[in-house]
DNA sequence: CCAGTGATTCTCT
DNA sequence: GAGAATCACTGGC
């Protein structure tokens, strides 16, 4: 590869299930000015999905789900965090993949600034870390990752162990729709020792 | 463990 | 249009 520039994901990549998005963005590389990381754990949110924003219709704060795929959707939650989440499903499916873990990898001194400490294992490893260190904010809903400043790269060198398992904070529901590099240090909380290698 | 934070949406008028 | 309930979490005990 010397010599040459990656190639970012394109729209046929995110225009598919986002199970299959979710767990194949484990290992690909997610930036936003130049400050990121591998992802290193997703969750999938899909139509008819109790948990997904978009389940109960369109409003204008969810309407960048409804549109269509490799765009970002940005949102607030708990008054105090912003997620990142990539749109995902043919257009109108109204399905994401939610951003919870970054390896980081670029732009470290930025990411430290904006969180507050250099622990590498701090600055990425949550939605809500993730979307400050990499100073994701209301102004990035809407953006595409296909071209202009936020982007996704396909994963280099081997491919990693992903498993799956229940989503964080969903109450109840149990569906395996959360995916992690089994092998990573940066998740944003241990797996179950079950899962343990 | 659990308090805090505030936008969004729901449920009445 | 107002008041209440909800919420894909974090950081400090």
């Amino acid at each position: 590869m010397a010599g040459a520039v990656a190639r970012r994901l394109d729209a046929g990549f995110f225009a598919r299930s986002a199970l299959d998005g979710a767990r194949d963005l484990i290992g690909c590389v997610f930036l936003l000015d130049g400050v990121g990381g591998r992802i290193v754990e997703t969750e999938a949110y899909r139509e008819h999905d109790p948990c997904c924003h978009a389940f109960r219709g369109r409003t204008p704060r969810n309407s960048t789900l409804f549109g269509p795929p490799g765009f970002l959707y940005v949102y607030f939650v708990y008054g105090i965090h912003f997620c990142c989440t990539i749109v995902c499903e043919p257009e109108g499916a109204a399905a994401g993949v939610l951003l919870r873990a970054l390896e980081p990898l670029q732009g470290l001194e930025r990411m430290a600034a904006r969180r507050g400490t250099s622990d590498p294992r701090l600055l990425c490893s949550g939605p809500g870390r993730l979307a400050q260190a990499l100073g994701v904010g209301r102004e990035h809903d809407g953006l595409t990752v296909q071209e202009g400043s936020a982007s996704v790269y396909p994963r280099e060198g081997a491919k990693p162990r992903v498993l799956a398992t229940p989503r964080i904070g969903v109450g109840g529901d149990e569906r395996p729709w959360r995916f992690v590099d089994a092998d990573s240090r940066f998740l944003s909380r241990p797996l179950p020792r079950a899962l343990r290698s």
